[in-house]
DNA sequence: CTCCGCATCTAACAGTGTTAGGTTTTCTAA
DNA sequence: TTAGAAAACCTAACACTGTTAGATGCGGAG
């Protein structure tokens, strides 16, 4: 039975893939929909039904785009590390390989200001931890590329690298975390994570020492 | 009308003591399950209905003693960051300033390691920023004593006390975070927040230069 | 024109936090 | 001791949530 309807999709391709473009065409709608619904409202009028309202269809329609709810925010996840992604690339393009590596803490401090719920998405329990992490590692690819170069440049060996871009990923998360409580805020936030940078890398080209 | 029952609460205070103390005791029974809950079956578990099962009553009587599920969260997040709290006076017994501030940074991670569930609480979108700012003084206020009694003892003025403090807190939290990760694992954890606190340590002594 | 497949909707299910109303137990006061 | 008040407690319900099943209708294929 099946068999009979894949088949007959092989022959009648034209209005095939128009009624494919339209299936990626509502799919995009939903993402973008579902994105527009986060910025603007927060992650708890983040519904399915909201959703399904806002392009002016029924809620089930989602559910054959996206198998649940997690797949669909994994999407927005995926967006949101596309954008931090820019920032970095950007920030790649900095004159002088230390204030590029300012320049990470900076985009990276701005992008959680700039979309707070979406970073919070990001980070939150909304999603597995694994794939989170796959979806931020393109973006943690480019930090490790310019500590690469960072390292070169000032003749530093570091143990492991991988090790050391993990402490500076972590650590521009804990602080641009802090940027949205009252006491911190954006602006301050940002400079906290320059100060931290600026510290960590003057400590790693000073040789850390072994305590004990 | 209800002037005549305030005010026949001013005599007979010995059975209305023991009804207090009956309240109480329930309160913290409820506290105690919802603890359990958490630590054993994960936040998505953590449900009113289940709480008051676990506790032989109906779903209503939870909302005598705390106005919502987030009231009750919040108390376990003092909790939380009473537990926390201990970690770090320990640390504090540690002898050696250096050593000291260390074990700050291993304990944070140990206990965000050992209690996964109710770290993913403490740090969540569940409740408030603020609330959750709030709660997490005390622990804070250890930290700036010992990180003052560190630059003391080095001989290290820090520019702003407290901004060096919430880098530290920043990112001990952010690297801690990590922790739960498949890719980064607990010990692994522990050994980037030492590393990482170090770097930073290392960093204020040498005195953070600035570029450009 | 017929028929089939696809897209879409309405209605429902199980579960959530939360509240209203009534019932039972417990204490107070005559 | 007993009438009545107060507190404690439970059942039932509401308004939501994510998610699924079944009915409906539309459009293209033979």
């Amino acid at each position: 039975m099946s068999e009979e309807t894949t088949e007959a999709k092989w022959r009648s391709m034209p209005t095939s893939t128009r009624r494919a473009r339209e299936r990626a065409s509502t799919r995009e709608r939903i993402i973008e929909a579902a994105l527009h619904v986060l910025e603007t409202d927060g992650v708890a009028a983040l519904t399915i039904r909201r959703i399904a309202t806002d392009i002016e269809y029924s809620a089930p329609v989602v559910y054959q785009h996206f198998a649940n709810k997690d797949a669909l925010v994994l999407e927005l996840v995926a967006h949101g590390h596309c954008l931090l992604l820019a920032g970095f690339r950007q920030a790649a393009e900095e004159p002088g390989i230390d204030r590029r590596m300012l320049r990470i803490a900076s985009e990276y401090v701005r992008f959680a200001g700039e979309h707070p719920h979406l970073y919070q998405v990001m980070n939150g329990a909304v999603v597995d931890a694994d794939e989170r992490r796959r979806a931020a590692e393109p973006a943690i690819v480019v930090l490790k590329e310019l500590l690469a170069a960072w390292s070169d440049a000032h003749d530093v060996v570091l143990a492991d690298p991988d090790e050391a871009c993990e402490i500076i990923w972590g650590t521009l998360y804990g602080i641009a975390s802090l940027g949205g409580l009252g006491t911190v805020g954006n602006e301050r936030a940002r400079r906290l994570a320059e100060q931290a940078l600026r510290a960590i890398l003057l400590g790693w080209r000073t040789g850390v020492p072994e305590i004990e």
